[in-house]
DNA sequence: CTGTTAGCGCCTTCAA
DNA sequence: TTGAAGGCGCTAACAG
């Protein structure tokens, strides 16, 4: 394993110059620099992390906090978000949490990424309060993707918005008994995104004169299962509802699932919008609000970044979703006397 | 940052002992252990990662190679291998290699790897045979999920057997003109799974005294919008076709949607089976073959972590595909005149 | 069973 | 612009 030294005595210099020639400082002459690095890549050195580490003491690694890999949203999110930083020089220490709809999980525990992080990425990951305390009693900056608690840094969308369009959608339709799908309330706090959601649900049907009930959400598994019994329990609850909106897209194909279990066709019994415009939802021609995860990881990476040098980025950027209509939503059947 | 020294001052104890409580390691009583441990834990020491990498050579870290996260096979195996890491006290960094089918990518560089890891594991990524070589010469284990060149410790399926047993299942129905869609042949080596699948599934057709043909064979892009573009393709150049074998489901997926397009009904006017018991395959009924792709990654995780205790794990493991019938695939229309 | 003593390989002042 | 030297915080021999 070829050292500094090595290099050092290759290139008729310090340890010292190596070291400030190999990371780009000033004050290296660049006859000098040019010899460094040229006997740096024909030795194939290449600095041990740990060592650098320990005497910096800043790792060039991130935390990736997640609660998991296999879903749309968070694979696509941390794809963006690990290509970004790769291309701004750090690498990401993956790291999942359990999250079982309306079940606890194992706690964050910050001891972990203690010493290992320079900086540590939130995707989707509902926090308590005192985990994010502890989290940001580490010292490290932190970003939010998804949803984060008020005056972190984070990559979002307009929730409300985005529940309320999706729900004008229907109304415009002509719908007047929408129901929602969403997750499970204790797994999400004040700032989570179905929350959210529901609210601009709620308030676009409140706007409209449409009827705003209980009755006509149900909340579930935040995925294909956790919608297609959602619906199911929605239409033997309010069999008069005519159209869907699910907070998500995974949920929207389980509920079109379903409402093919209980015999109803989409769009001409039920119609079904959801969001997140996930590659699979043309399968089923799925209306929904579609928004750019992978670029919202890019993004975070960079504020993440900008925040490890000090930086001041702004605290909140918000992604816009744009509605995508394809087959699963249209005019609602004529009413039954 | 509190450090050993303060533990080991608190505890009354010297630094090594202190190591060595900590890590569990014998010859410490059991009363110091439990005073270290109490101290420790009362202060909120975790020992810097970077330190004790230096001073022992370990990292305690895995690199875990793959082209994207955001596909399903992959996610899957990631999720599976990162918590199957973490479960035995490693940690997964991620380092991801854009592979665009038919294109080249930026070669694996195993500089970065150097002493940044303890182990390797290489997930569906096509390594050509100089990036495997030079990353033995790393030294570092290795381990292989989805395909492996030779000689290497590998976790993956029987993919001939898969793509035969998928044929003999559409030979069965009644088909005799079975096309095949996969990936593009220069982005795969003679040990990946397409591969494999496409002899598979000559095998069976010759077996039966079908139709073997190159004609029947489109290559395109292993995803959705692929599976699309190759299904159109082969409809066009053989339109006699009355049943696909994808080699994966979200080709078969995409195949689902090319049909459509070509106004062709699944499975009345044409079968399709995939491989792989996607989540969302149930949404257009899908055929396939299931894998367990989870397990995959956990089994992988293990496997490496025996390699770096310097065992002898088995070389291949080999894990079952199970046909899994659902409405994509029936007996072929009668034949037209 | 426990303490002492060298480093692990690099970065970073400080002086030159 | 460059070099010398002292750590960064922990582990691992070796003594005791």
């Amino acid at each position: 394993m070829t050292g500094i030294d090595e290099v050092a005595r290759a290139a008729g210099v310090s340890t010292a110059t190596v070291s400030r020639a190999l990371r780009g400082l000033p004050n290296v002459s660049s006859g000098t620099r040019a010899r460094v690095l040229d006997e740096a890549s024909r030795l194939g050195y290449v600095a041990s992390p740990s060592a650098s580490s320990l005497a910096s003491g800043r790792t060039r690694t991130i935390g990736l906090l997640t609660p998991w890999v296999n879903r749309w949203f968070f694979a696509n999110v941390i794809d963006g978000a690990e290509r970004g930083l790769r291309a701004l020089g750090y690498d990401a220490l993956l790291y999942t949490f359990d999250v079982r709809d309306g079940h606890p999980r194992r706690r964050v525990d910050p001891g972990v990424l203690r010493r290992r992080v320079d900086g540590i990425l939130v995707v989707g990951l509902p926090l308590a309060d005192d985990e994010v305390a502890s989290l940001l009693a580490l010292g490290t900056p932190i970003v939010f993707v998804g949803s984060g608690p008020a005056g972190q840094v984070t990559v979002r969308l307009d929730d409300d918005a985005t529940g309320r369009r999706a729900t004008e959608h229907l109304l415009g339709l002509g719908h007047r008994v929408v129901g929602h799908i969403t997750g499970v309330p204790d797994a999400f706090l004040d700032w989570s995104p179905p929350l959210a959601r529901e609210a601009g649900y709620r308030r676009a049907l409140a706007a409209a004169g449409a009827e705003v009930s209980d009755s006509l959400v149900v909340r579930g598994g935040f995925d294909v299962a956790g919608g297609r019994a959602s619906v199911r329990e929605l239409l033997a609850c309010r069999p008069d509802v005519s159209a869907v909106f699910a907070a998500s897209d995974e949920m929207a194909m389980g509920a079109v699932l379903g409402l093919g279990d209980l015999g109803r066709r989409v769009p001409d019994d039920v119609s079904v919008i959801g969001v997140d415009g996930h590659d699979l939802g043309e399968l089923v021609g799925l209306t929904t609000m579609v928004q750019d995860t992978y670029q919202q990881g890019v993004d975070a990476a960079s504020l993440l970044m900008d925040l490890v040098a000090g930086g001041s980025p702004p605290r909140v950027v918000t992604f816009p979703t744009e509605l995508l209509v394809r087959r699963s939503t249209a005019v609602p059947p004529p009413r039954r006397a």
